[in-house]
DNA sequence: ATGAAAGCGCTAACAC
DNA sequence: GTGTTAGCGCTTTCAT
């Protein structure tokens, strides 16, 4: 296009704007990235230079120099799931009027992906990493500490010297819904699963211990590997009901599968019956709010990215958080008077 | 953690595999990209030397040197919906493979957050970009043809020289709807438009003209810009049948709109009348499928986003794709039978 | 507090 | 076909 030099981009560069405001490359670079060490007046005299030649930084040359990128790498395990959206969502809010790049690595919840992902992003020389949970392969773990790239973990708690992690715990949140459920009165329950992330299978313990220490026998268990969907949970509340058709309480791990069983009652012309309580695990915005008598755990997804991204940020500013583990809460949302 | 000179990585550098391989720098870096002008011999020492150092290459430090990053930038207007998620996908599976990194930005179907996101993704120099639709800022559009980047359109088709798009005519699909509904006797039309993107827009306007061309009066439409969503099917579906009760046939832009208006049907325990016709426009995964007597139109997400990405590969290659327009048809599928 | 010099790791340009 | 040289644009180091 332009007659340039094929190795020059053609865009400003620092030296124009030192050049401009009448100081050393390097004071221009200092004052840029308002490091303290500046005196004000040329400060103000660079970055004038800097937005009259409308120069835009580097980060090519900036990382190769300082062997650090602005990037930030965010590893979800799906991107099926609203909860990791929103989660995502919040994350970048926070991170990008910083100047931060925000990557994106879908794992699939498969360990293998999730390791080569890191491989591949961990050239890239991302300056933080966010990720979901604990569960993860050992040479994936060994990466991440080799590298010695800031980390926080999402989703999971884990009290441990030197780990940075914001969630809620998942055990709590199943003994909450299993205290519900027998708080109503509930005696014959039942726990539905697919996907059967590390998360879900830590819901699934709390409830059955929470049904343990009252002395009652554990609820029925559906699992399945499938992910987790709408249709999918139709089908495995008519395989309950089949198999255990006196079961009066039941916890869906997530909110479209409990979702699905009510649209499966309804569509057989009998809504889920008033002697079954129903809870789900949010997920699924829009849908549960029209869903009757459907309790709902709520988490606290945007929550949870903003605090993920915050907490990074001070990790990179030196900062230890004085939490080690920020505690984000879940809580019941009782819908069924509705 | 290690004691090396700050400013280096401590990675291995192509200096040291081209040493490994007793020959010069650039002869490994040409072996390395397989570029053609390399011994085939002295290619497999320099591709040895790598493997044994486990070389992988600095990518600041290549953009610098060439002005021209491995990243594909992707802009979507929205994550929350699963058409783009697994348009998204799809491209990532063509194109990570072949070594480059994809970079998502989502502008939330606003014209000055997907400028903003262009001017600042520029700056990485990516070398393509995959774009939503024709439907942007003038401001947005200059940048894109000053920067002399590859790119490509999805979603939407435009026959003009030097346009390379991949998708599917909107307003043919909106006639292929409303040919559907008058062949099955319907005469009282509607169209409930949410969003109002410049797609859901040209759906509507290929109905309307479908059916002036019948000559019949135009269908009633209701309209809002709030975001599609299951409840909101619900809420529109009750205004439409309160202010036109004789209707016979709707056309839901989305189908999360069309699944909202069943269940709605549904949970008042009416399964939506024998005489009115549904159709919703493929979105919702799983969902839909649970849904008796809709018809939706299945648009080819997966295969759009991997013709995208293949189309944007040609480009790099300095080929210029012989079809400038990739027509990725749409089908109808009726479900009125389940 | 500011600057000069060197260098990050790689590829474009040009010679051979 | 291969190598030499220079340079991409920035930041670190070290001197002042």
């Amino acid at each position: 296009m332009k007659d340039r030099p094929s190795r020059a981009t053609g865009r400003p560069t620092l030296a124009q704007v030192a050049a401009r405001a009448g100081v050393s490359q390097i004071t221009a670079s200092r004052a840029l990235r308002s490091i303290a060490t500046v005196d004000p007046q040329l400060a103000t005299r660079v970055h004038d230079a800097a937005k009259a030649l409308a120069y835009v930084p580097n980060p090519a040359a900036r990382t190769l120099a300082s062997a650090r990128s602005h990037s930030i790498l965010v590893l979800v395990p799906a991107l099926s799931n609203h909860l990791f959206i929103e989660t995502l969502e919040a994350i970048q809010d926070v991170l990008r009027p910083r100047g931060f790049e925000v990557l994106i690595g879908n794992y699939h919840y498969r360990q293998d992906e999730e390791e080569e992902l890191i491989r591949n992003y961990l050239s890239h020389q991302p300056c933080g990493i966010l990720l979901t949970g604990f569960n993860r392969s050992e040479t994936a773990a060994r990466l991440l500490a080799n590298a010695g790239v800031p980390c926080v973990y999402m989703m999971e708690l884990r009290q441990e010297e030197g780990i940075v992690c914001v969630g809620f715990s998942q055990e709590a949140a199943g003994a909450k819904v299993a205290e519900h459920l027998l708080s109503r009165g509930r005696r014959k329950l039942a726990f539905v699963g697919a996907q059967l992330d590390a998360r879900v299978l830590q819901r699934r313990d709390g409830y059955q211990q929470a049904i343990a220490r009252a002395g009652l026998p554990p609820a029925f268990e559906i699992m399945t590997p499938e992910p987790s969907s709408v249709e999918l949970g139709g089908d495995l509340f008519n395989r309950l009901l089949k198999e255990h058709p006196n079961t009066d309480g039941i916890f869906f791990c997530n909110d479209d599968l409990a979702f699905g069983a009510s649209f499966e009652a309804l569509r057989k012309g009998v809504a889920i019956p008033e002697q079954i309580s129903v809870v789900g695990f949010n997920d699924l915005p829009g849908a549960g709010q029209m869903v009757p008598r459907l309790t709902s755990v709520r988490t606290p997804r945007a929550t949870i990215g903003q605090h993920a991204a915050s907490s990074l940020l001070s990790l990179l500013c030196g900062e230890t958080p004085e939490v080690t583990a920020l505690d984000l809460g879940f809580k019941l949302m009782v819908r069924e008077s509705s």
